[in-house]
DNA sequence: ATGCCGATGTCAACTGTGTTGCGCTCTCTC
DNA sequence: GAGAGAGCGCAACACAGTTGACATCGGCAT
C-alpha cells in the first residue's frame, strides 16, 4: 500500500500490466534527457531520476545501456524520416534526409555523436536505407554501384552529424579552445612555413559549419549523378568513374 | 621507513635531472598501448604499467587524460604525413594524405576513434591544413571556395577514418551483431515494403569498406575540380556550384 | 657544505560510471 | 486463496579519471 501505482490497463488488457516501467516509458525519458545535451548527462542514474525509479530498474527492459542506445537511436530515425516531405524527387529526397538528421542530432546531441558507427539494425534503419537506396536507384545506378554510393551518403551524413553533435556536448573549456583555434593560433604561424594559412585566415576564421555541409551533400550528388552518367555511356557491368 | 621501495637510477643517470617520465616517453607508451587495439586498452593505469611507474604520475607531464589524448594524436598526425610521397600533383596528394590517415587511424584504434571531431590545434595538424589548402589552391580553387572545400576534405578523411577504427574497437559481441546484419536481418526484410533492399541483398552482404573508401576520396576530388571548372567559367566572387 | 625548494613519483582515497545479486512486493494465473 | 514470477529497490562491485598528502631527489643560492 505504500504506492498507489495506478494503471490503466491502456491498450493491451490481455499483455500484462503490473509495471510500471516499460521500453517506450525509458526511452522517451532517454530523449528528454539526451535533449537537454550536456554531455554527461546521460547516465543510467540521471535516468533513473527522469523516471522516478531506482536506476538499475531499467536493466529489466533493456540488457543493458547499449541495446538501450540503439533502441533510443532508432526512434530518432523514426523522426528523421517523418521529416523528410513525401513526393520529392531523389535529390531533394537525399537533401531533405541530410537535413533532417542534421536538425534531429543537434537535438539529442548525445545520441547523435554515440551513434556515428553503429548499425541499429532495427526498423527504422531499415527505412532509411530503402530511402537512399530508392534514391539512387531513380538516379540510374544498380548493383554494386548502387550500394557502394548507398553507403557513401549513409556513412556520410552519420559522420557528418556526429561530428556537429560531439562538438556540440564538448564542455565549454574545450570548445572555446576548438573555437578560437581559428582565430588564436592560426593566426599566429609563421607566413614562410605556412603561406596558404596565412594568406587564408580569414576565411578559415569566419567560414560556417552549414556552408561546409552543403558543400558536402552536394558533392554527394554529384558523384552519384556523375556514377549515372558513366553507366548510360558503356551500360555494361562495372563503371568506373575515373578521370 | 615502512616501506623500503628500492629505485634504481634506472636508465639514464647522466641525461636530465631525476625524472624517469617525461613527455615523449608517455606519448611513445601511449602509442604502444593504443597500437594493441583493444578498445579499454587506454587507460591511465594500465598507461602507468606500460611505463613502470605509478599511474599518476602522468598527471605531473599532462594537465588531464584530454592533453595527452591530443599531444598523442599530433604525433600520429606527424606519422601520416611522413606517409605522404613528396612531388605529387593535388588529386595524388590528397589521396596519399586519405590513405595514409586510414593506414594510421587503423594502427592507432583508440586515437583514430577518439579524434574524429577534435582539433589538436598541435604542430602536426598545422602541417595537415597546410597540405590540403595547398592542394585546392592547386586545383584552382580561392578564397572562400578553397576553405569550405578543405574542411570538407578534412572532415571527411577524419569522420571515415573514426567510423573504421570505432568498428575496429567494438567488442566481439558487438561487432559480430553489426557484421552479420547484412547477410541476416536485412535479409528477412518484407519485399514488399523493402523491395530495394531485397532486390540489393547480395551487393549489400558483400560490399567492402575500400569500395567505399575510394568512392568517398574520389568523390571530394570531383567536387573540387567541379568548383574550380565553374570558378573559371565565371571568376567573379562567388562561384556557385548548384545545377 | 648546507639548507632550501621545486619537480617528480608513490600511495590512498574520492567521485562517478555501468552492472549484478539478493530480497521484497505486487500482480496475474490457476 | 495459493503459487509463481516478473518488476523494482537496495547494497555492493569493478573500474574509470582525478586529487591531495607525503617522500624523495636534484639543483640552486648562500
Amino acid at each position: 500500500m505504500t504506492k498507489p501505482v495506478q494503471r490503466q490497463p491502456r491498450s493491451r488488457p490481455t499483455k500484462r500490466s503490473g509495471s510500471q516501467l516499460n521500453r517506450e516509458a525509458i526511452i522517451e525519458a532517454s530523449l528528454r534527457i539526451a535533449a537537454r545535451g550536456s554531455a554527461d548527462a546521460f547516465t543510467v542514474r540521471r535516468l533513473g531520476e527522469e523516471l522516478g525509479t531506482d536506476p538499475t530498474a531499467v536493466y529489466r527492459h533493456f540488457r543493458d545501456k547499449d541495446e538501450l542506445l540503439l533502441s533510443v537511436a532508432d526512434r530518432t530515425l523514426g523522426e528523421v524520416l517523418d521529416g523528410i516531405p513525401a513526393g520529392l524527387g531523389w535529390k531533394d529526397r537525399l537533401r531533405g534526409l541530410a537535413a533532417e538528421s542534421l536538425r534531429v542530432a543537434l537535438k539529442y546531441p548525445v545520441v547523435g555523436s554515440l551513434m556515428t558507427s553503429r548499425t541499429t539494425r532495427r526498423a527504422n534503419e531499415f527505412r532509411v536505407v530503402e530511402l537512399i537506396l530508392g534514391a539512387v536507384t531513380e538516379a540510374g545506378l544498380e548493383g554494386m554501384d548502387a550500394v557502394v554510393h548507398y553507403r557513401m551518403v549513409g556513412d556520410s551524413i552519420l559522420a557528418f552529424v556526429g561530428q556537429r553533435a560531439a562538438y556540440l556536448l564538448l564542455d565549454q573549456t574545450a570548445r572555446e579552445g576548438d573555437e578560437s583555434s581559428w582565430t588564436q593560433e592560426y593566426r599566429l604561424v609563421d607566413p614562410d612555413g605556412f603561406p596558404h594559412i596565412t594568406r587564408l585566415g580569414d576565411e578559415l576564421a569566419t567560414v560556417a559549419d552549414d556552408q561546409i555541409y552543403h558543400a558536402r551533400v552536394e558533392a554527394l550528388i554529384t558523384a552519384i549523378e556523375r556514377c549515372a552518367e558513366g553507366r548510360r555511356a558503356r551500360p555494361d557491368g562495372h563503371a568506373a568513374a575515373r578521370d
